[in-house]
DNA sequence: TATTAAATATACAGACTTGTATATTTAATA
DNA sequence: TATTAAATATACAAGTCTGTATATTTAATA
């Protein structure tokens, strides 16, 4: 396959963006940071990106389908319907861990462009919703004893995984997500 | 009780600052707004406040308290232990349908600023940590049925908090804080 | 090899940023 | 009423921000 120019500059970019948004915050991240960072032109990064904010949608985007990719990848090698739904909460553990319990790139975007810009509030909505839809499709297969209904299920694990990526970037640890895990086997 | 002329101008530019803070985020709201709009002189703010870090602790420190001291009055005005904690969702949710969904102060301001301020940081844990320890006294005293231990449905609670505003703020409804509620009525 | 597209370096516009300095006016207190 | 502290208006420094413009160099393709 023939890797064309443009396309290694945009992924410079990309990476760069995402490597600051994340680590620093979208709005304390200047495009000259991110041109001398990437070890790029000014002019390349505009060619690519009409906007810093559509540099920032192009990074949810990216992000949203990387992620999904990767927990995909992790769910699929289970077989069993219950161990699928907690690994869940390994996933997003590990994850933090790997980042230095650096939060959720979404809720950080929410956080600062979601309120101000409708286009970046809709690419959050539309990868959380990605993530509730897909719980609920391993809750309805997982057999689980029915304490709880699927749809409340469904809600609970979402809300814990949320709820403990928060904690998680507050305290600088994971044990919350820790013991979501133990919580939801029990109600398994 | 006599009101001194620094607390008045103090209290125009914290209202201020909480209102833009909350509703725009830290880092997209200059010192030059909230002068205007707090209707100040700049030299004022900087005599009350060294630095704009130092007004965005203010700010959360005063959030702290009255947080906590709405809450109080809350779970005081009812008797059952078990509905002491079940109006936390309740709460959280009022809270939330009151300031348009913008979801939690102090997680905003730790997304905002919290890695790079250790200050700030230390102020947000400070407010979650108390959060905390407020579910856990409840948990203990509420004689729920020991399905989970006091420690897990004192993380569980708390994280469905922190989920539920996480949610309500990234999807514009709270309909996930009343979900939750009726989660933590089965498993009390 | 000639043409075309992509990336580059550099400079700049115009607005905004935090924080300081100075001089003046207001209001509370002794 | 005289003194003192607080708040004000205004200007400014030095830097940063996003985005544009221009001219040049690099590399892929025909």
């Amino acid at each position: 396959m023939i890797r064309k120019r443009g396309q290694v500059v945009a992924d410079k970019i990309l990476d760069t963006a995402e490597r600051l948004f994340f680590k620093q915050g979208y709005n304390v991240t200047g495009i000259n940071q991110v041109v001398e960072e990437a070890d790029i032109a000014k002019a390349s990064l505009y060619k690519h990106f009409e906007s810093k904010t559509d540099l920032l949608l192009a990074y949810l985007q990216r992000t949203h389908e990387r992620w999904f990719d990767r927990l995909g990848d992790d769910v699929n090698k289970i077989a069993d319907p219950k161990e699928k739904l907690l690994t869940l909460f390994d996933y997003h553990r590990e994850r933090q861990l790997k980042n230095g319990y650096n939060g959720c790139r979404f809720i950080k975007a929410n956080d600062e462009a979601g309120m101000s810009d409708e286009r970046v509030l809709a690419e959050i909505q539309k990868a959380k919703q990605h993530l509730k839809d897909f719980i609920a499709e391993l809750v309805v297969n997982s057999g689980h004893q029915k304490l709880l209904t699927d749809k409340e299920l469904t809600g609970l694990i979402f809300m814990m995984l949320e709820g403990g990526i928060v904690a998680a970037s507050i305290f600088k640890q994971a044990d919350d997500l820790q013991s979501a895990r133990a919580i939801i086997q029990k109600l398994l």
